[in-house]
DNA sequence: TAATAGTTGACAATATTACTAGGTTAAATC
DNA sequence: GATTTAACCTAGTAATATTGTCAACTATTA
């Protein structure tokens, strides 16, 4: 697992289109102009999204792209992993061809930790995430999701 | 809240150190050989662990680094905002210079998932994720930590 | 059917970040 | 005091993120 400001950027152009859901395709133009991104980078971020089939998109005049799923289906690390392609990339993970038999501890201790991570992402859909903001709670608790 | 393959780096190296803690230094070489991260990075990684207070350092023969603290009082995220310094630089960060009035609803939005990622790693101190790899537990639950 | 607004894709250019290489200084041991 | 070991510092290079440009292709609308 892997979070950066693409990451975040993804998710976020996600967000915007989930938070704007009248029916109608929303296009990149106007993320671009709402959340601040180039329209380069998401058309290329789009591009993968797109393969992963988190989105679909509509050509032409009042096209755009629409989700795929309901925003309550679509979970953060999927847009996440969508994005960033290469899952864990540790010198040994795991497999026990690290060079003394130590068995890579530190290594397992951090993937344990990605997958914990991993899977508190999996539980949170873009739906929830924006319920959370509409009530207004500054204070959110991990909890409450 | 950033996780990078360099965040990765600084925690397995703290890691080691913890594990590894017999009283006396560990050198950044052992890191380095153990871990199997090149040394100029550990140097560099170390120069920030050691400017955010998080470990000691003794020069010469001998040397190395000694945790700060003890591992029960470090958190994961801590050393994680040690190695990467900026934290959240969002075109418009919550404080309304957003263009249009939409108050950058999604910045808003991933902005308390960064925050509730890092309420997390604040709950995980090196000590706990050691004494979990210990007990061989495969599966680990987030209410186990 | 022509014009327009939009997606899609490819490619290059730049900026930022990750990572490596080499030298300098400090302490310890012989 | 010379040598060794390790922290520390200063670059350089490689990789990635981000932006820019241009050319198809598609559907709408006039």
């Amino acid at each position: 697992m892997k979070l950066t400001t693409k990451s975040r950027y993804a998710v976020t152009a996600m967000l915007d289109i989930a938070s704007h859901n009248t029916g109608s395709p929303i296009s990149l133009p106007e993320i671009s102009h709402r959340q601040n991104i180039s329209l380069s980078y998401l058309e290329q971020l789009f591009s993968r999204l797109k393969k992963s089939g988190l989105v679909d998109s509509i050509k032409g005049p009042g096209g755009g792209y629409k989700l795929s799923k309901d925003a309550n289906e679509i979970v953060i690390s999927e847009v996440i992993q969508a994005v960033d392609e290469d899952l864990e990339t540790t010198a040994c993970n795991g497999k026990s061809n690290c060079h003394n038999n130590h068995q890579c501890i530190s290594h397992n201790l951090w993937q344990d930790l990605g997958t914990e991570i991993n899977n508190f992402l999996s539980d949170i859909t873009l739906k929830q995430v924006i319920a959370k903001n509409n009530s207004d709670v500054k204070e959110i608790k991990l909890s409450e999701y």
